[in-house]
DNA sequence: ATTCGACTTGTCCACATGGACAACTTATGC
DNA sequence: GCATAAGTTGTCCATGTGGACAAGTCGAAT
């Protein structure tokens, strides 16, 4: 992750700990890509180590097994997914984050990179330990959200008499329906949805 | 299904396609509980076998193959699960969409069979055949909505300057990010997001 | 130069999986 | 009655799976 050379290639060959991190990112990022690509259930070890360019046994050898795995690799990239697109969040309006979803579903939708957030979500279901954590950085992203409304609010711009927090719920609900539906079907129109939803969002504040 | 006796227990005996009928059915309640409860990737057929309570080979005899028991199974559960609880749309109101399925969520949580439709949705960006017949159910249920906002906008209880079938997109997106967010984090409060949703959408109508 | 420890690699195993199928039971039409 | 077709059941097999591990490689510390 933060090594200081330029060199990442995992045959180059560096001191045995920097190589370790190296495979070990490796396994990692196509861990992320494969639970995306194939679903949660779908993803075997094997095809993980294949993906990364490693031999199988390297996955046994760094970590405990599948599930550890599958938990760190998806939630580390779930972390950049959601930071990289929405990079300064301090003075945005509900329209940015809104804009900025839609944006990103349509530009992300030749690489499937997206459905990872709704895989983690199903298997959050099933998964104790995922879920707990998974729950700290929604809680952290609707924290933001309903700052942002209050913001708005105190603006005029969005009307007051609506619970900030509670409409930030809805909205990231709603964000991650449009994602679910672009996902699943070809002729959803998700950049229609977000104009709909922000004619909802502003249509009684002062514009 | 449409079977005329009351008698529906596997192991009464009946004629040998009624007989065939109730096993087949059996597998496919208990194919559609199982993708609801493992995931879409995570069922295996021995697995439904035991559920239904019939043996392992009865699978093989009765479907064609786990792709094909799969898509029946889960499009059928999904059939029916929309329409029970939305029995007569005719008149409804977006309120009473929204109450319905905030209910829904709630009423559900106990039993996880809601998962289903998050776990259909994300199959079908695998699987093409499934994506075709699910667009069509899912065309008809935004279609419908879009309809009973037409209605309420003629009412003026929904502003009418918003594209009914764009705000259709958005609400259905809304109420499967929810019902997605309420299967995820415990702590997801549904119906205060429905009543926020509500609020947006009524605002500046003439309740 | 030698030892040491971290990382790698290939191989092994016990087990689950999807699917096929032959042998059976049983209602139904003749 | 009896042949027949539909449904059932247990078993088999090739393949994939997650995980373990011993032998090997190689740089770092002494």
């Amino acid at each position: 992750m933060d090594k200081s050379n330029g060199q990442s290639d995992r045959t180059t060959v560096k001191t045995s700990a920097e190589r370790g991190e190296t495979t070990r990112a490796a396994i990692l990022e196509a861990a992320a890509d494969l639970i995306a690509e194939m679903g949660w259930g779908g993803v075997s070890t094997r095809a993980i180590a294949e993906r990364a360019g490693v031999p199988h046994g390297a996955v046994s050898y760094h970590f405990r097994g599948k599930g550890e795995l599958l938990r760190e690799a998806a939630l580390a990239a779930i972390d950049t997914l959601f930071t990289e697109p929405l990079p300064a969040l301090d003075n945005a309006t509900v329209d940015d984050v809104i804009a900025a979803a839609a944006q990103w579903y349509v530009q992300g939708l030749t690489e499937r990179r997206q459905a990872l957030v709704v895989e983690v979500m199903m298997a959050c279901t099933r998964d104790e330990k995922l879920r707990d954590r998974f729950a700290e950085l929604l809680d952290q992203y609707r924290t933001m959200l309903a700052d942002v409304i209050r913001a708005e609010q105190e603006r005029g711009s969005i009307a007051a008499d609506i619970d900030a927090t509670a409409l930030a719920s809805a909205l990231i609900a709603a964000l991650d329906g449009m994602l679910l539906h672009t996902l699943a079907a070809p002729g959803y129109d998700g950049a229609r949805a977000a104009d709909a939803l922000n004619a909802l969002v502003y249509q009684r504040g002062t514009r």
